[in-house]
DNA sequence: TTTTTTTAATGAACACCGTTCAGTGAATAA
DNA sequence: TTATTCACTGAACGGTGTTCATTAAAAAAA
């Protein structure tokens, strides 16, 4: 009997389809101005039909909030090994920035976005999000095991290091660089980056 | 005639009865959780009464950034003259993010916030806004004369300081600490502080 | 003082929002 | 062929930002 399978499986579809429309909805808007009503539109579906995928608005978002927290769990999770730690470390920085910046709408949900998320968030969402930080703070204790960072705690390191890059791509996110020529801010982003690494040498 | 003067003045109170008290609703909450009918509610006036005053609730809140920008701008202006041009620009970094933190509402509105900021500020904001990073990078320039972050442009040096404290600040503001012992969070602000200025030394 | 004019404040209304639910029609099962 | 399940929807409820004719009080004019 495959008829339940198809059935899974355009449920599945369907839940697909609200999260890409959404998603798509959302760039460079706030989440209060895409409306459950706008987003059934555009799928041209009633509104109705989005609340027998998703028990409200918010668990669209948690929903769309996992998705990114999965995503980027898995680019972090994919970095190179390499000999050096402080390298590895600068690899991070490298790969969370390119996830900010290729996935805003993500990015914004999980770490900048307020209101929906704060209390509770998923389980799954939580472990992903404690999982990456602790990719990051092994990286910062390895650069510690070889002789970088002296006598500093890793938690500690590692929240510095983390609130630089968290800055750099909420500034570009949230649309606070409009002091510098939009064609530059690729460059300062890159050129931040690089002068904070190149501070990094001799904490 | 005392009375236009009377008249101007309890409008400006109103003003302000209607800015302090969407402030202290503001605390925590989105902007879009605190309703023109909750401001009025809690003042006991009309809802409509607030249109007396301001054209809409964007206009609300680019007052309310406004007076955010206006005390940045005074604390920003009131660092107090040092010989070395590193220890301003340490010195720099922590007013900003004490401000921050003693203001997030109005931080959250000038920095964060996404929605009614975006498209046109106020010129006066812009003016304040431009005011205090003509001041970082003004020190930041002072900084090379004085031989720190030799070869570096004083543009591409302030972003980068500029988006460390932010980072700093909008974690703890947007309530992304959670992982963290909340007694923790101010000590840990402050060594991510310490660290990031150490490492300055040698840029 | 009495009358007129100005003005601060409001209640009711409009369109939109998130959300619920009885109802409908088609796909599945019997 | 009939019964049942089930995806879907239109209409409704209370909340939102906002507008506007109306009101009552204050100020000005008579």
């Amino acid at each position: 009997m495959g008829i339940a399978e198809r059935k899974e499986r355009e449920k599945q579809e369907m839940r697909e389809l609200i999260l890409s429309t959404a998603t798509a909805l959302f760039l460079g808007k706030n989440y209060d101005q895409v409306s459950m009503r706008n987003i059934a539109e555009a799928m041209e579906y009633s509104p109705a039909t989005i609340y027998l995928y998703f028990k409200d608005k918010n668990e669209l978002l948690y929903a769309l909030s996992e998705a990114g927290f999965r995503k980027f769990f898995a680019e972090f999770q994919g970095l190179p090994p390499q000999q050096n730690a402080l390298e590895r470390l600068r690899e991070l920085g490298r790969i969370y920035i390119n996830f900010a910046l290729t996935n805003p709408v993500y990015y914004d949900l999980m770490f900048i976005m307020r209101g929906p998320m704060e209390s509770h968030r998923t389980d799954e969402e939580w472990e992903l999000g404690m999982s990456s930080h602790h990719i990051l703070t092994q990286v910062v204790a390895q650069c510690i095991e070889q002789g970088y960072f002296s006598g500093k705690d890793p938690d500690r390191v590692s929240f510095m290091v983390w609130s630089f890059v968290h800055g750099v791509v909420s500034f570009k996110i949230r649309d606070r660089m409009k002091m510098y020529e939009p064609e530059e801010h690729e460059a300062m982003i890159h050129d931040a980056l690089s002068m904070f690494n190149e501070m990094l040498t001799c904490l």
